[in-house]
DNA sequence: GCGCATCGATATAGAGCTCA
DNA sequence: TGAGCTCTATATCGATGCGC
């Protein structure tokens, strides 16, 4: 599994959400983020790693460098386009859902379908980390919640990348790039919390759980970004504590999609999505 | 088949509150 | 008193829908 996609993904967000905002500052870096140009280069190389571990590429969608047609699918409460999916090979079966929320919407892909789909989040957040960390986690746990409520079989991955150090919003105002002091208590907290919620086992409950989850501690003060991989990495740049016993690996992005993939051939006892 | 309106997705930041 | 946390509002983007 390289390292390559990923890492060329990260500069490549940095490059846009850096010259967005000497160019046009506040204005310019939330323009950029909400063009949604700099994720999508994260969303590309979670596609790129797919094919690598050998998913037939026809599967995949959106397809690799397209950000459309994404996949609406549906669990208990919603519809929701579904940033990167790969689909089986079993039919799509229309069906008009019955009951609660959705009582009347067609879903164009029904139950069975649905549940053969893999489908991974993809977030990220730069500035503002801690105080906006609830909001998001909260939405992170309600969308797998939505989808395993009406699909417990369904294999969820989310990856999730936070700017450490984070980017300084008063300096943007001023066209400058500078990074706020870490805060040690900020990246454990997001380790545990994520680890909270990953490697999903069984299909019975834990529907708040994903099947994966990638958390990617990225440092864009560095050039090119740095990508911390390891617990050892994190203590020698004092991001957490020396005397830490926590460990990153479960969140890393190079079991990622392996291990993702292994609960889907588990689950379905099936290798129908490799190439 | 074109142009405008609408919608969902992209996260972030201000205000006010809590607690040490 | 100030750092951190909670709650909430919001603006713009690209894609899609709609009307003609």
């Amino acid at each position: 599994m390289s390292l390559k996609s990923i890492q060329k993904a990260v500069d490549d967000f940095k490059k846009l959400i850096e010259t967005s905002i000497i160019e046009k500052g506040e204005k310019g870096k939330e323009a950029m983020i909400r063009s949604s140009r700099p994720i999508l280069n994260i969303h590309e190389a979670v596609k790129v790693e797919l094919v690598e571990a050998g998913i037939n590429e026809d599967l995949i969608f959106p397809p690799l460098n397209s950000r459309t047609p994404e996949l609406k699918l549906a669990g208990s409460r919603k519809q929701k386009n579904q940033d990167v999916c790969v689909v089986s090979n079993i039919d799509k079966a229309e069906e008009i859902l019955e009951e609660g929320l959705l009582q009347d919407v067609v879903d164009g892909y029904g139950e069975k379908f649905t549940e053969r789909t893999i489908s991974i989040n993809i977030r990220s957040q730069i500035s503002s980390i801690q105080k906006n960390f609830d909001t998001l986690y909260e939405r992170t746990t309600s969308e797998a919640i939505n989808l395993h409520d009406r699909c417990p079989k369904m294999v969820l991955g989310e990856v999730y990348m936070i700017a450490v150090p984070e980017y300084d919003d008063k300096e943007v105002k001023n066209n400058e790039i500078v990074f706020k002091k870490p805060n040690q208590a900020t990246v454990l907290k997001y380790i545990k919390s994520f680890q909270a919620i990953n490697n999903r086992k069984g299909i019975e409950k834990n529907f708040y759980k994903y099947e994966k989850v990638c958390l990617l501690i990225v440092d864009f003060s560095q050039t090119p970004a740095k990508l911390y991989n390891t617990s050892d990495e994190l203590k020698e740049a004092g991001l957490i504590p020396e005397d830490s016993i926590i460990d990153i690996s479960e969140l890393s992005w190079e079991k990622f999609v392996s291990d993702l993939l292994a609960v889907y051939k588990n689950r379905f006892a099936s290798t129908d999505i490799e190439s």
